[in-house]
DNA sequence: CTGCAACATGGAAGATTATCTATAACTTGG
DNA sequence: CCAAGTTATAGATAATCTTCCATGTTGCAG
């Protein structure tokens, strides 16, 4: 028998076949004519290389090796549904995976809102990765993810993008800080001070140092720590100030004060950014349409900025 | 994703891909050029509707949606060759149905042949259909079983036939009876004797009345009993004599004598008569082969006459 | 025996498929 | 950045599949 050239179609017939019990009958409820159903199952026949289907008493019934492909088929057509009812919970977005990268910062608030998500979709499987912005650029150079978040986004030709959190950058100092009570901190008067600054490729740290720029200041003695943890450990031990998300900070913070500095907070957004070129699998899509309808539930109000249903229009209508 | 076209070898050449993780290598492995294959792929993942494969550092690996789409397409080949193996033991003979029909007499000694056969082709599913000759006509008229023993064959327009089995039909008496001991016995000396005979629709009896009629005689007083197994029991109580077949008759049957009536045994034959015009199933055809083969060692040598050779071969050349 | 319903066959048109060659576009490792 | 290898696209052709209509054949019921 050569498979080759067995359609799926043809076994659908031959399945309406089996179970009319006639030809005609099965041609009525296929829409089809009589002779097309015959011919198709002279077909199937010569591809079997074996009579399928004998006449008892006026009604067609299989031969043994009529029976054995008609349990295959209905096997094999069965199987064939349930890849379609799994298709549809992939473009429903309900199942599937989704690769995101993260800036390391986000990582204090993203959860927030993937954990209700996976709850109210446990079949997609999300990964996440955690990098500085240099390291999750080279992932979105090299397409690694799905969903990227970034506080600026790299060039918008290959990329959309679509704000969803404010990311304010505070100066922070040890409690009891002598300009901790203050009303009102010039920035000048803490350039003396030692600042602990993250690796250069984090985004924090070139925020804050181009807002620098701008206002024509430059830093004194700095000291450099790869984590947002370790600098905020170390501006609680007293080592020296630095500039945080105010994400970084946990609710209470009775070791560190936040320094009112004229011309504070450096705003900035969190942005979800999704490649041009790439196209969105469905479970991405949902995470977003989730993130839209849901955010203002998973933080808090005084962060929120939820911009994403630009971000989703534009994806709904060209990918 | 409308399954009416898609064909096996689609999923076969998809397989194949998925396996070696590009589309060049498994076009070299299926003797097909590059393109081909890739236009293959373009048009599954068509008709599923979802990309199928993407490239991750120079290799393709299946999407989610791809995936599902592997996992079944191994199913549903790895069924399709499940049916090609039953097909094959199919055709072999050592799987399938064979349905007998036999006259009566015959099942004293068909068991024999069957049971080693069952035992050699225990997925063989037999059944019996005994009879007398003429309910075993009918069935042959309708055409509901796929072979048929008997004595005469019924017009060999529509059939084939081959012998396989002496069926000497003997005159039984009473242990004891007068004649017993004789050398010889007419069987005009008998016609007074009263005479147990099988039913009118049995060959048995057909074959006696016919041959009393050649020789221009008629029988005297009757008893007409439905079965030989009756009118075994019947001899041995003295109720009269009979004619039956020797296979009815025990090995050892102390209460029975076979008088040596002068142009007695009547020669019949056992045959095996199979439709022209009904393709005959291979499983039934494995018996015959095996009916051929092996007769010698399941009934004993005087009753032997293996003529079937002739009609295998008749069956073997044109069906 | 006759007629109807069911099945098979033949012929034909249009769509789809399978496969090729040639060529362009892209990836990737050096 | 280039060269090699991989993938995609285009165009072509023969085979096949799907489906129809019209017309035989056959088997069962009256």
């Amino acid at each position: 028998m050569n498979i080759r050239h067995l359609t799926f179609r043809l076994l659908q017939v031959y399945v309406a076949v089996v179970r009319a019990g006639s030809v005609s009958e099965a041609a009525r409820r296929l829409h089809l004519t009589q002779p097309t159903v015959s011919q198709q199952l002279r077909r199937l026949a010569e591809t079997v290389g074996e009579p399928l289907l004998e006449s008892r008493q006026g009604r067609l019934v299989p031969t043994e090796a009529g029976g054995e492909l008609y349990r295959a088929s209905r096997e094999v057509l069965g199987r064939f549904d349930d890849v379609e009812g799994y298709l549809a919970s992939l473009r429903g977005g309900e199942r599937g995976r989704c690769s995101i990268a993260l800036v390391n910062t986000a990582q204090y608030v993203l959860p927030r809102l993937l954990g209700p998500y996976s709850q109210a979709f446990p079949e997609v499987d999300v990964t996440l990765h955690i990098g500085n912005r240099r390291q999750v650029l080279t992932r979105f150079e090299r397409q690694d993810d799905d969903l990227y978040v970034f506080s600026h986004p790299p060039s918008l030709a290959h990329a959309r993008a679509g704000r969803f959190l404010r990311n304010p950058l505070v100066v922070v100092a040890p409690q009891g800080h002598p300009l901790a009570g203050r009303e009102r901190v010039a920035m000048s008067e803490l350039l003396g001070e030692r600042f602990l600054l993250r690796e250069p490729g984090s985004a924090t740290r070139m925020l804050f140092e181009s807002w620098l720029q701008e206002q024509g200041l430059s830093l004194g003695p700095t000291l450099q720590m790869a984590s947002n943890e370790a600098i905020r450990v170390g501006v609680a031990s007293k080592m020296g100030l630095a500039v945080l998300s105010e994400h970084v900070l946990p609710p209470e913070h009775p070791d560190i004060a936040i320094l009112p500095v004229t011309g504070l907070p450096i705003e900035s957004h969190w942005q979800f950014i999704v490649r041009r070129d790439r196209r969105l699998p469905h479970a991405a899509l949902g995470l977003l349409r989730f993130a839209e309808g849901h955010l203002g539930e998973c933080v808090e109000a005084r962060f929120l900025c939820n911009e994403l249903a630009g971000l989703l229009a534009g994806l709904g209508s060209d990918p």
